[in-house]
DNA sequence: ATCAAAAAGTGTAATTACTACACTAAGAAA
DNA sequence: TTTCTTAGTGTAGTAATTACACTTTTTGAT
């Protein structure tokens, strides 16, 4: 990629690719989103969506994940094509098509090197985002949709949890992404009726109040459940 | 577009962007799906979907409704974005992007038009689809799903239909979509009871059993009712 | 004219899922 | 030992879903 001279030519105009991720985590409170800082015109220091052209032998969801490390560090999470932004004016440089992905990640994994990079890179609750550059509070907004549609017939909140998590965590996650109170006894009876979580004999330590039992999901099982005509639904 | 030696130069390799869009239709018994027969190679000779690149000052649904336009004369139709793929090796030519919508057309508006243009075009029962050229059925098979999915939850299936249809054909479509039979009164009470249907004063004719009264969807109705919190559900 | 064929049109009872709701248990801190 | 905080638990009422069979209307054939 390096500062050469190079120029690549064609016979029909092309327009540049790029791929941008909304990468959400949950810190037991808020739902909250990866932004980075940009240090380069245009929107010189706003805040932005990670994400940065497609290398031409390299494939979309590559792509996404090779600028998540780069400019985040982070590597391991659930990604997810989101949609596909092409506006003929969206950059002002030139005509710029976005594959947008969002990802899923366990907070707890990646709190501290998300500021590790050189790139200024932070969390903000989705409740208060600063302006964002480009289109991309769209694409957030759009994300946020898919997001709380998805989490009802799939089981991928879990994506946001650490791999044991109590029903309580679980529930105020639900809360945070669908944006309404659940009822605690129904939530209950409801997620584990479903039998994909595995209740561990582990329980909270040091906690101010009584210790909540410790669980995690049963991927197999979701797995084994699906083929059979199984709906996660809550 | 025309014969020019013009050519297009960048400093970093930009892929070629492409729209194709898998077009569904519905004939009282069958889905369909309308192809082109390629007349330049690569796979020419093959069934594909319709579709072709994206001009550099063209949005990228309005690319899709030229090249629909253009390649089958079909103009007005639900269209919806569908799926970005761009596997690095999914055209031997070079790197092509694709950004795949699906359309659902009244067959009854366009059923002759279909074959007016110089190319071949034809509707194929999804049932009976001739081998696709490039990752082609993986993108069928993909808006296949989701038109599964979402006909569920918005009333797209009228846009299949033509302004007027009789509950039974409304029934029949669902069931070819789904790939299940449904109950004929539950899916009556269910449909009717979402009022969203407007029942006309008007009967078949020329049918060799009882007639059948003929209805239509309100959407001004619906996007009433969907404002203030109500879904469509079947 | 009568009959057969084909799809339209209609209601109810049984089952299942959903909702609303309040107290006791456990642990830490004051 | 009292207070605070969250964990953990069941039931009754309501709403939604499912399964199911006969009569009506029209045409075409005998």
């Amino acid at each position: 990629m390096g500062g050469l001279a190079m120029t690549y030519t064609y016979q029909h105009p092309h327009p540049a690719v790029t791929v941008d991720a909304v990468v959400f985590g949950f810190d037991d409170a808020d739902l909250k989103l990866l932004l980075i800082q940009r240090k380069l015109a245009p929107f010189k220091g706003a805040w932005a969506l990670p994400g940065g052209f497609v290398r031409l032998d390299e494939n979309l969801e590559a792509a996404a994940r090779r600028e998540l490390m780069d400019e985040t560090g982070i590597t391991r999470l659930y990604l997810e094509q989101l949609y596909t932004f092409g506006e003929a004016d969206r950059d002002p440089r030139e005509r710029v098509i976005s594959v947008a992905y969002y990802a899923l990640v366990k907070l707890s994994d990646h709190a501290l090197q998300a500021a590790s990079d050189a790139e200024n890179v932070a969390w903000f609750p989705v409740a208060e985002l600063p302006k964002l550059g480009f289109d991309h509070e769209r694409i957030v907004e759009i994300a946020l949709k898919r997001l709380k549609a998805k989490v009802r017939y799939e089981p991928i909140g879990f994506e946001l949890l650490p791999v044991k998590f109590t029903l309580g965590e679980l529930q105020r996650l639900y809360e945070a992404v669908l944006e309404q109170p659940l009822d605690k006894r129904n939530f209950r009876k409801k997620i584990l009726g479903m039998e994909l979580l595995e209740a561990l004999d582990e329980y909270q330590q040091d906690v101010a109040h009584r210790a909540a039992q410790y669980y995690r999901f049963n991927r197999q099982r979701y797995e084994q459940l699906a083929k059979r005509g199984f709906n996660f639904e809550l």
